[in-house]
DNA sequence: CAACGTCATGGTAGCGCTACCATCCGCCTC
DNA sequence: GAGGCGGATGGTAGCGCTACCATGACGTTG
């Protein structure tokens, strides 16, 4: 096996020695060639001196091909080979000043939501050199500045975070942190930098105007955690409620729980021992649509004759379930894609034209409203 | 704004330059004070220089505070308040050939399965200094051996890579790697230096064991993507229903597509034009399942009377599914906690005792299966 | 009380790479 | 044909930190 820790620092540092990278000879220091701390990996000097060229040529060679003649990139690349040398990406950091990565922060990486934009932004940037560093806010504010100043020293190539509700401590992290930034999920009127996302208020507003056509009105909205985009799809529903003169106060169950299936159930079931003549429900998100459905299944309740549900999202099984759920599509892939795209954009120095794109969302009619 | 990159590596260049780190004055290079290319940050310099200490002692302060005195601590620890100084972690990796970096590699961002793992790497590490970096291998060994051959020359502190069927140039690269491995998901015989994990072969076996129990006879199985760990759970549906006599090749199902909710429903209804006879299923996963029940509802299928459900993995909304889905509880996000304390007591040279370690699963018996 | 650890601290020399010049060469311009 | 100019290449000097060794001040031992 490649690693013993048995005895940690120490046998660590006994390692170290035993490579034996200077001696003392007389009292004075000389180098023994080819043992380094690093564990002898092949350096750019060694290609370099392979090549028969400068260590800076082999470098050029490496990040900016057309800067060299072909005859060398030719020899370059040949002793690469040869070596199987590896950039340091530590040194290169530090010479440079810039990491080769993308920091990103989410707010929870068991929702599927964020798991898709992670793939999306993964997907996007598996081609590239640059790696992926991940943060976990867990929807805290003080979490995310946290995060931020354990990522600034890093000094990433770009910062991907989800949500415009920054704390000002986080924003002023941001404004200062020397490269691109995007803000994902939503859209708004201030950026940072840049922003790739799409109204939760009007995806709110339009899944409630749709129940409100298919003949809905005791229209109930159930949501969990009410993060901010949570909050801006109520502001949606009430805005479509007040409009058609149904809003009631009454008609709104939250809590600050974490969403999941089976709070959606519970949710339902208080909801509906509080409002009996509830006939519909707009779910904050779809886990909260499927324990709702799930529980009108056990109760008996006819779904969308009795109950109508909408969801939010509009994750895979949706259209599967029985009754098949309608809810908002929300392109949660294609944001983690665009906000690479866009980063990697600013970072070459070609800034997009629009720094705030609105992806838009998609409202899937489906049978849970179909009465 | 921070940062603009409006001409790209031109204006970054104007930039760095306009910091004027060197002028020449006749011929002689100088140094201007406190302007670097990094911009200007606190270095350890110069806490050293205000608190009255060799850097050293700073940095030794900072990273084993037991071996500076209490009076040199307090005293250094004002001055990296006042300066705000936060270390540079590039540098750091450089001088100790050591990046605090976590290297994560899994098969899926979306497999809510790996997500839980993912989180618990996360819960675990965020007390600590140690960063994550995340690799997606979309369940190919190449691009596997793509990511280990980018995350080697960063020298991270450990890697937590899913699965243990790494091909022969992943696992010498894993061993290779000069840092803790823990291998995660799965247990087996021959480990690169952890495991962390469960029987996939005795989950399948439990489950199936427990069907054939509750009087189903004709069971299928049902699989999607059909990835390692879904082999060694039709090894252990195969291995229980030879045992009862009840094996049938025709009653297998299997695919190489990505596992889904609406797959599931395809492969069941594949499956029942095949086997009229069918009476229960035993699924790959819940999401097959989920896809199953839904199918079942649909078309009027009674469950458990005439098809029982048996998922795996015991994903949050089995219990609550109406009828509520028996499923084959994972610790998922169990095995990703111990991955992390197992690799920090390496990290620290406190190997544990048990290199491999079975964290086991739990048959959850529901009503999908209660005839 | 001398010889010898042990502990706290510091100096020096890199880690492997890249930014910033300087240099050199060939070619174009007037 | 002298001067200039742009493109290719290289030398030097760090980037900010830590490993290694040295040093000096103690205590401890025989």
């Amino acid at each position: 096996m490649g690693w013993h820790g048995d005895s940690g620092k120490d046998a660590e540092q006994h390692f170290v020695a035993a490579l034996g990278r200077r001696r003392r000879v007389r009292g004075k220091a000389v180098t023994k060639p080819r043992s380094r701390r690093g564990g002898g990996r092949p350096t750019i000097a060694d290609v370099a001196r392979k090549a028969g060229v400068g260590a800076i040529t082999v470098s050029r060679a490496l990040r900016e091909p057309e800067r060299v003649s072909e005859d060398l990139r030719r020899q370059i690349q040949a002793a690469v080979d040869e070596l199987g040398y590896l950039p340091d990406p530590n040194a290169r950091a530090l010479a440079s000043a810039r990491a080769e990565v993308f920091g990103v922060l989410v707010p929870s990486l068991t929702n599927s939501v964020f798991a898709e934009v992670l793939r999306g932004i993964y997907d996007s940037l598996s081609d590239s050199s640059y790696r992926i560093q991940l943060g976990n806010t867990h929807y805290s504010g003080l979490e995310e500045e946290r995060l931020l100043q354990v990522f600034g020293p890093q000094r990433p190539a770009a910062l991907i975070v989800a949500g415009i509700d920054q704390t000002p401590t986080s924003r002023r992290l941001l404004e200062t942190a020397g490269c691109p930034v995007v803000q994902v999920m939503e859209t708004g009127p201030d950026p940072v930098d840049m922003m790739v996302g799409f109204s939760h208020f009007d995806g709110g507003k339009a899944a409630t105007e749709h129940m409100i056509e298919m003949g809905y009105r005791r229209i109930g909205f159930m949501g969990a955690r009410m993060d901010p985009r949570s909050q801006r799809r109520l502001a949606g529903y009430r805005a479509a409620m007040e409009a058609a003169g149904l809003f009631d106060a009454r008609l709104v169950t939250t809590t600050p729980v974490p969403s999941s299936v089976t709070l959606g159930r519970e949710l339902f079931r208080d909801a509906l021992a509080r409002m009996p003549t509830l006939d519909g429900v707009f779910c904050n998100n779809d886990d909260i649509a499927l324990g709702v459905l799930f529980e009108c299944h056990r109760a008996s309740i006819a779904v969308p004759k009795t109950i109508g549900i909408t969801g939010f999202n509009d994750l895979d099984m949706m259209e599967v379930a029985f009754p098949s759920v309608t809810s908002v599509r929300t392109p949660r892939y294609e944001i983690g894609r665009l906000s690479v795209a866009m980063a990697l954009a600013a970072i070459a120095g070609k800034r997009p034209q629009q720094p705030v794109v609105d992806l838009g969302f998609e409202l899937k009619r489906r049978e849970s409203t179909a009465r």
